[in-house]
DNA sequence: GACGACTTGTCAGTCGCTGTCATGTTTGAC
DNA sequence: GTCAAACATGACAGCGACTGACAAGTCGTC
């Protein structure tokens, strides 16, 4: 995925943030933290599916992995956060793929690509999308935090959606805002996806918001 | 941004029929509730600007008008909410003025119109404008809260944008997807806009952004 | 085997926020 | 004018997210 580095980072030095994709020679300790933090989620998850976001308290999760609340902060800096790492991989692939389109594909139709990435899974199987969907709808302060990850993923994209446009003068604003506006489309998107409960497909929808926005693209 | 209400209803204008009609005028007590809010907020945005939003604690914003932090939550529901107040009156006033623009007006240039409302305010004098989005982008929670609160607007303008497009088909997806777009380019142009510190026009960074993702439009 | 890096639990405390109860104070009916 | 319902407030207790500090382990390395 990443090219960033395999070797280049000092063995056991402050890896307190460094966590984006499983590395294979993390050294033990750093891949029992992962496994911990994998295993945190998982069972936070299964109880925010059971009972609810809000009424799910760190308590809970941390009891019910068999370790104290302060421990469970240590892996996630906060409740929100559970939730959130899933949405920052996204980010990160997303970027992926739009930096590896073909160079000759307008910016509208490579970011439309780039999202067949969450496209993709939904169709092959909706269930884990609509479960996210429908976690993060359900707690509105979760929501909002999830919208603001979204504009994280606009500053990721912009600089590649930059190089697909013929515009040096005007700053960086308009790719930035042409980002913005997909990631708009894309939110709107998985809005009316959820609310047919994923029995269209969100390809649909995506293509539909898309291209009413920039009509005559793709 | 400062939210003059409905002034245009003469004073006692319900003083003739207050028996005949269930009374949905402010009355004394309404009429003290709001002036006590409105010295709540004041007073929270003295102290937000003075030391920042998180640093400022509620019980401070209750003693600095000499009540309770218990009181304090029944004229807002939370801290943000002192905050989210400015941004909902907003949400209305665009919603008004898009109503109002000429029926034959596209929906884009309609909607670019409609945020001079936003605009205006900002040219005759920036201060409170960059006051307002500072202090909301330093703290991430309140950030996040904010997007949403527009999320909101989307709903509100989405049908009046609606009714500007030709193509009843495909829902109220395309509409509400314009929409989104649109309040995506309002916030890209908005964090340009502090980016220089409002030394140059919102105006220009919304006209750029919005063309971006429109060319030809207006 | 000892040292240092790392992890954990416990405890105490802050802050946002809520329910409850016991006081006034205001309002509206009679 | 009186009185009861409605409302506003403060005080108190409590929950849940989150943090700092300390002490007690665990583990890899020299």
């Amino acid at each position: 995925m990443t090219a960033t580095d395999k070797s280049s980072v000092p063995v056991n030095f402050d890896r307190r943030y460094s966590d984006a994709v499983t590395t294979e020679k993390p050294g033990l300790r750093e891949r029992t933290r992962q496994a911990v933090r994998t295993q945190l989620m998982a069972v936070a998850w299964g109880l925010f599916v059971e009972q609810g976001y809000d009424a799910t308290t760190v308590d809970e999760i941390a009891a019910a992995v068999g370790m104290s609340q302060r421990s469970f902060f240590r892996y996630f800096s906060s409740k929100e956060d559970v939730v959130l790492v899933k949405f920052e991989a996204v980010g990160a692939m997303l970027a992926d793929v739009l930096a590896n389109r073909p160079a000759e594909e307008d910016a509208w139709t490579a970011l439309r690509r780039a999202f067949d990435v969450i496209v993709g899974p939904t169709e092959r199987d909706p269930r884990h999308g609509l479960v996210l969907l429908r976690i993060t709808s359900q707690a509105p302060a979760l929501r909002a935090r999830v919208l603001e990850e979204q504009t994280n993923w606009q500053e990721l994209l912009a600089p590649l959606v930059a190089r697909r446009m013929q515009q040096p003068a005007g700053g960086d604003l308009g790719p930035t805002a042409l980002t913005a506006a997909a990631l708009a489309c894309l939110v709107v998107a998985n809005a009316a996806w959820l609310r047919v409960d994923g029995t269209e497909p969100l390809a649909g929808f995506l293509d539909d918001a898309m291209r009413t926005v920039r009509p005559g693209a793709f």
